[in-house]
DNA sequence: CCTACTATTGGCAGCCTGCCAATAAAAGGC
DNA sequence: GCCTTTTATTGGCAGGCTGCCAATAGTAGG
């Protein structure tokens, strides 16, 4: 808006950071097939063809936005909690409650459900980051990562605390400390009573 | 294609049945901007125009084929059970393992993520979907249905029990029996140590 | 059998996407 | 400091998809 120059030359990471910036915006907001590549270069103020030259196509620039959300819950690394399993416990819920600050709010769309079908690349990547976190949960509490069935089971705890913080967060029906209560209370009931018995 | 008559008539709601039919095929396999319109036509035999005869524009077409595909599992209503809080919590827990079966399928992909980025609409349906079946459990298991905090609870209980379908019935990481015993734990959990203490 | 009704079709206009050649802003040799 | 090379950036073209609407053809009722 403010740029009055015709053409304003950029080094490449500069440009596709703030391609991808605009992108975000956008797709934060609305679906995928809600947003055209028309609107994401007039917000990055910029020629659409650019995005082509950066990203190739209109998906692949997707998939990058996608990929950059998902993952910022396991960007910062945590020291491996230690005390008892309840002391570790609760941190680990500390831990995936404070990965969710305002300032990250686009994380809290990311696996918005699109409805029926889906697409096995963006399945892909969810789930990795999904994978990733749930085996930093694993190890917080004292559970072996190397086992698919546990690890199975913690992702399904994710599914779980994603939907608490949805429900603290955005629809504002729990408090954090319920949100908290609850996350507590079924990662204790799942190292306790589920994990031993697989 | 064995349709050789150049145009067949049919009872409206014969058609739009069949119209439905193949979209929920289309949408079933790929995502919303992978389908096009031109496509479900041709699926289900018939003019494109037809599409937007029956069902205004493809949102509206999608929207449905949501609606329909989300309400599947709640469908057969269920007896509230009696017996100790562990009966009716396995009863809970086994109507909800026991909804999923091979021939509603379309289920499995309800829900799958698209990214980021949520339309609201679609994000409304799902929700009461959601909602309806936590409101059921939560009374199966004698919990109090008007308390919104523990409707909240609930649904995010629902998140981990569609994961871990998802775990079980698609990837095949966890067997029934473990699927099972998590639900039961969980839901255990939240009934004696989260819902009192909300 | 003929007419009124409406389910069904085909095509038009506008938008969106991917691609590519043209252009201009830096960078580097001399 | 000028000129050449490099490449970031743009604008426009072709094809596909969507929504809309007038024309067409089955079908039911008089």
């Amino acid at each position: 808006m403010t740029e009055t120059a015709r053409r304003q030359r950029l080094a490449p990471d500069e440009r596709r950071e703030q391609i991808l910036a605009a992108a975000e915006r956008l797709f934060a907001a609305q679906s995928y097939a809600e947003v055209s590549t028309t609107r994401i270069a007039h917000e990055a103020g910029v020629a659409r063809g650019l995005l082509n030259h950066y990203f190739g196509d209109k998906r692949t620039l997707y998939l990058e936005v996608v990929r950059r959300a998902s993952l910022l819950p396991t960007l910062e690394d945590v020291p491996l909690p230690s005390g008892s399993l309840t002391d570790r416990v609760d941190a680990a819920v500390h831990w995936f409650l404070g990965s969710i600050t305002p300032e990250r709010a686009t994380y809290l769309t990311v696996r918005a459900a699109e409805g029926v079908g889906e697409d096995a690349e963006v399945r892909a990547i969810l789930d990795q980051a999904h994978d990733l976190a749930a085996g930093r949960v694993l190890e917080m509490v004292g559970g072996d990562p190397g086992d698919p069935a546990a690890r199975a089971v913690v992702r399904s705890f994710g599914e779980l605390a994603r939907g608490a913080i949805r429900e603290w967060s955005r629809e504002a029906t729990l408090s954090r400390e319920q949100a908290h209560l609850l996350l507590r209370e079924v990662l204790l009931a799942i190292v306790r009573r589920v994990l031993p018995g697989l």
